[in-house]
RNA sequence: GCGGAAUUGGUGAAGUGGUUAACACGGCAGAUUGUGGCUCUGUUAUGCGUGGGUUCGACUCCCACAUUUCGCCCCA
């Protein structure tokens, strides 16, 4: 038998269900906000992702899928999906659009060459938003806030935003080398982990599990301290917004995000009551340089991403929606002149916003009750020869167990009126 | 990439180196000769993740691999 590649699911069932649920919820929200849709390629040319996110990190390194394809061209699935769509808005020349700034809004599949676990797969899902071609506190809030909307629509009163800021590049830079200045006579009192941070991106020992409790991680220079007052003010004013827009969220230093590319306000969405040890949903932040790195003009951006795999896992645990099948009439029909009718009857219906069915694997009516009774079948139509005949179908209400005849003319007009 | 645990029918699962793999749910058929949801009866894995090995004999022991899962790394 061929099974599904190692870190991969089928959405069927019960899950499919849960996975249209989020998307249906997201999609009307970035609506709403008037964000529109956009769809990139799930694969990229390799160089699009090794320079958004930096030659040197793990990500680049060993985590994505890189293939050569048949004309010998350097392909990447994609591992997130800010660089697609950074790529198409230079491409596609979006900055010269009359409406700004774009807001983009996107879902879909992502892949990543881990080791998978629960709600971490290989392919995965996300959707996020970006907005690109405004610098103002006004849409770092009204990201947040959406994305904040969104995880309250779907998980209920249950998120909160870990939200800072790494400042302007000026701010950024010498709070860095403030904060490798301080830790360099620390090292060896540091995790092993974070001996090897401490080379590759020393911001992200402040976000170490380890090293937590630490008094030398407590009493390490603050990000704070460091921030120009351009940049101060900035993220207040984003802070003052979220306030007014009754957005819950926490200022939490150790908030760093792994890239390079941020500036200004990161930020991530975390559960109140952790599922287990992974409680994020989703982040995001602003990134002001990635437009131009990636060759375009230059233009500030912000943009969030949410994990759809882990979502639906909560949501299964707190089982919110309802997920048992349902349909409007199940047809009955037995010999061939039933089913015949029963087909055209099921047509009619169907184009009448009727959800309707019959049985297709030739049971007996015993078994085509039953299957009804699996469905929830809210009225049964049970065809008839001699009936049919004299132009009427008997009709079973579910509910009150009541059985009629009524002339095949009225069948819909009394379906549609007893729904 | 590193370490731990798991893998038995459609599902939940018991099980022992010895010959026919419990039990339950579900499915199918019948009792009820074309009106179900209750009840009763019958039936439902030539096979115990895959491939090797040990043995007179393995689902049961050993090895490898695969997948799942928990943690580490990483998290765009």
């Amino acid at each position: 038998m061929i099974t599904k590649p190692k870190g991969t699911y089928d959405i069927y069932n019960e899950d499919a269900k849960y996975y249209q649920y989020i998307n249906n919820v997201f999609e009307s929200v970035a609506s709403l906000y008037n964000y529109e849709y956009i769809r990139t390629p799930i694969f990229e040319d390799t160089s699009l992702f090794h320079r958004t996110v930096g030659e040197t990190s793990d990500i680049v390194s060993k985590e994505t899928y890189d293939f050569k394809d048949r004309g010998d061209r350097s392909i990447t699935l994609r591992p997130e999906g800010t660089a697609g769509v950074v790529r198409s808005y230079i491409e596609n020349k979006m900055y010269g659009e009359i409406n700004q700034p774009k807001k983009l809004y996107y879902s879909g599949t992502m892949y990543r060459y881990e080791r998978p676990q629960a709600g971490r797969y290989r392919e995965l899902s996300q959707f996020g938003v970006e907005v690109l071609g405004s610098d103002s506190p006004l849409i770092d809030a009204e990201v947040i806030s959406l994305a904040y909307r969104t995880l309250e629509t779907i998980l209920g009163d249950n998120v909160t935003v870990m939200i800072n800021t790494l400042g302007d590049s000026e701010s950024r830079n010498n709070y860095r080398e403030a904060l490798v200045k301080y830790l360099e006579p620390h090292l060896n009192e540091l995790c092993s982990d974070c001996q090897n941070r401490f080379k590759t991106n020393p911001l992200r020992i402040l976000d170490c599990k380890v090293d937590k409790e630490n008094p030398i991680l407590k009493n390490a220079p603050k990000i704070t301290d460091y921030l120009n007052e351009a940049s101060q003010k900035r993220f207040d004013q984003v802070l003052d917004y979220l306030r007014l827009l009754d957005v819950d969220y926490e200022v939490n230093p150790s908030i760093v995000r792994g890239l390079d590319y941020y500036n200004h306000v990161v930020f991530e969405f975390s559960l109140n009551e952790g599922v287990n040890a992974t409680s994020i949903v989703g982040a995001g932040g602003r990134y002001n340089n990635l437009v131009e790195s990636l060759g375009g003009p230059s233009t500030p951006a912000v943009g969030f991403a949410c994990g759809i795999d882990r979502l639906m896992l909560i949501l299964k645990e707190k089982k919110e929606i309802d997920i048992n099948p349902n349909i409007d009439v199940y047809i009955m029909a037995v010999n061939e002149e039933e089913r015949t009718k029963a087909i055209l009857l099921a047509q009619d219906m169907r184009w009448s916003d009727i959800k309707c069915d019959y049985d297709t694997l030739d049971k007996g009516l015993k078994a085509q009750f039953k299957q009804a009774d699996r469905l929830n079948a809210r009225h049964l139509i049970i065809l008839n020869s001699e009936d049919l005949a004299k132009g009427l179908i008997t009709v079973k209400d579910n509910l009150t167990h009541e059985e009629q005849k009524i002339d095949e003319a009225e069948i819909l007009d009394y379906i549609i009126s007893n729904l």
